[in-house]
DNA sequence: CTCCTTTTTGCAAATCATTTGCATTTACAT
DNA sequence: ATGTAAATGCAAATGATTTGCAAAAAGGAG
């Protein structure tokens, strides 16, 4: 039994349910740490229950992600990657060559004053900081 | 005769031509201020050159990214958006509403320490950073 | 300017990730 | 145990982007 409490509370708040699926999707990010595209997901949750389909990877990262029980990257490379949430807050830094993903506890939004923020007039939610180079093996 | 310059210059450098629509989508960009997706470049390009192909779109806001010529932005809508770059360096603040895309002259790489960075063996390119939120018009 | 080689274009078809409609199954509150 | 709303599996649809290929255009050499 995994620790499917938080996951639980929140579905349980909206009305949704709490799915053998779903339990499976956290699971399978709880057991492979790191980012994960929703082709790994299928797969890697696949192997535990034969029957699950596609959409409803799709359909539950969509979920989880609006639940911010996991988190919607977009490494640019036309397909979406997910991460389980409640780690650090933490950004990415991405290599350009190999498309490697390492993470950063930087985060530049700390710092940033308020006031400028208020002027943009928009209710924040949240941010992304990416930084593209490339690694020691991929140096063009 | 538009600032056919940077463009030729960039081009030449590498062997490419500059040919009749890599110039036009440029003049697009540059009559047509913010970001745009390759179905606007598309359309807007088509006004001026009834023949011009959207594969020729795709594969130069392709090579126009890779010169730096133009930026590629990926406002996570499943449609990549483009931006001619030149202008000021900076960022943007985006609603999960309706995706209005505000400017923000913000830069937080600015203030990131050099030994951090070089701490993460990475020979930086460039970097990404966006904040998310609700527009006035929008709040939920 | 003309010729030659290389790159680029237009076109059509293909690919790839993601989404959707619908009939059936499941969760869970009563 | 029952009823209803929500979720799943399946197959088909979408939408953006990419690709192969033959014909056209660019740029350098002569
Ligand atoms: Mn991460
Ligand atoms: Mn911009
Ligand atoms: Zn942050
Ligand atoms: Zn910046």
């Amino acid at each position: 039994m995994k620790d499917t409490g938080r996951l639980e509370a929140e579905l349980k708040k909206k009305g949704y349910k709490l799915t053998e699926q779903r339990r499976l999707i956290i699971e399978v990010f709880s057991e492979n740490p790191g980012h994960h595209t929703a082709q790994e997901i299928f797969d890697l949750a696949k192997r535990k229950l034969r029957s699950i389909n596609f959409s409803t990877i799709y359909r539950n990262l969509e979920l989880l992600s609006a639940l911010d029980i996991i988190n919607k990257l977009y490494i640019e490379s036309g397909t979406s990657h997910y991460e389980l949430c409640g780690g650090t807050h933490h950004h990415h830094i991405i290599c350009k060559g190999c498309g490697e993903t390492r993470e950063m506890n930087i985060c530049p939004y700390e710092s940033l004053e308020e006031e400028k923020l208020n002027e943009l007039g928009f209710k924040v939610t949240d941010h992304k900081f990416k930084i593209y180079g490339y690694c020691s093996k991929c140096r063009p």
